[in-house]
DNA sequence: TGGATCATGTAAACAGTTACATGATTAC
DNA sequence: GTAATCATGTAACTGTTTACATGATCCA
């Protein structure tokens, strides 16, 4: 029942139980709300390494009974989940794991009418000025350092990006013209 | 033995097909030196993509006999094949798939003393400044507009992401000295 | 002499997503 | 009234890495 499990999320969780007891559907909104840059979680492997990390001992629960739902399960670090988290929070961080289709496709896509290249820069400008909007009004919400830090980290990225999408799509508009 | 295999990189095998044959070695070493921005592979899905595409029909295979190595299989893209691409290319590109270890422990090492968020904060400005001067040797080998622009893309990431190491870094200092 | 490169491939382990199942409550 | 949110969980599928197997040639 507990073998087999995928644990790449075990520190995760850990680090997010250590600011404060929650349930594995408070876990998964908070990191979409402010961990979407650095990773992704979904119900299919949160919950089971939920699981794994209560029969190692390194969180607690507690149930919660509710009416019309399945009890509310909040999980609780314990003084070994710690020292796993300390442990691993020294090991230098892995390299970044990164697929970016678009990048992808825009390499590839020489070989199209320069009409669905010029589609692929603008949709993609139009995501990220969208993503960057967004941020800016959720920009209050940066109430404590490590969020404000993250939030600060995505905005230079998304700038970055958007002068380089004009620069290629201008490049693109001189050789039409030469 | 054709079935259960992972074909994700189909396309980009056959996007880098269409600009010459090549062997499964020399897609790797194509990947890795221009598109390590865009994905990753390893001969592990590499290989069972390329006998898939093969039993498909999408590319046809050429093997040229080598004294003390496997005979070299020299891969081709078909009509069928190049559909397949074009087909693909024209779909809107899928969202960027992210993990950076680094930013989900930039994230949680509050939890740790401060020199070790300097130290975490260092090591990520020193292995971004060397990719850069990677890039900056590499670049008079940009031939061909894609190759330019993937080094731009990433150059330009890279800066921001300087720029932002030493903005937190700052950020940390400020608050010691308060 | 020793390490990188060339060149293929497989098997097993590991990781992660998606679809399914259930069903009340809350907000618009 | 309908869509999103709350709240758990499993099974099947898809995807990816790592280790293994083989072994010559090229470069310092």
């Amino acid at each position: 029942m507990f073998f087999r499990l995928p644990m790449s999320h075990k520190h995760l969780v850990l680090g997010l139980l250590l600011d404060q007891p929650m349930t594995g559907y408070d876990i998964r909104k908070h990191v979409q709300a402010v961990l979407s840059a650095a990773t992704s979680t979904s119900y299919g492997t949160l919950y089971p390494v939920l699981h794994r990390l209560q029969t190692e001992g390194c969180v607690v629960v507690q149930e919660i009974p509710q009416k019309g739902r399945p009890p509310k399960k909040i999980y609780r670090i314990t003084p070994l989940g710690e020292r796993e988290l300390t442990q691993w929070l020294k090991q230098p961080p892995e390299a970044d794991k990164i697929r970016r289709e678009f990048l992808l496709k825009l390499y590839l896509a020489r070989h199209l009418p320069r009409h669905e290249l010029l589609k692929l820069l603008e949709q993609r400008r139009a995501e990220t000025l969208a993503a960057l909007n967004t941020l800016r009004t959720h920009a209050k919400n940066g109430k404590h350092e490590p969020d404000a830090w993250i939030m600060d980290y995505v905005t230079a990225l998304h700038k970055a990006e958007i002068a380089w999408l004009d620069n290629v799509t201008a490049g693109l508009a001189e050789i039409v013209r030469t």
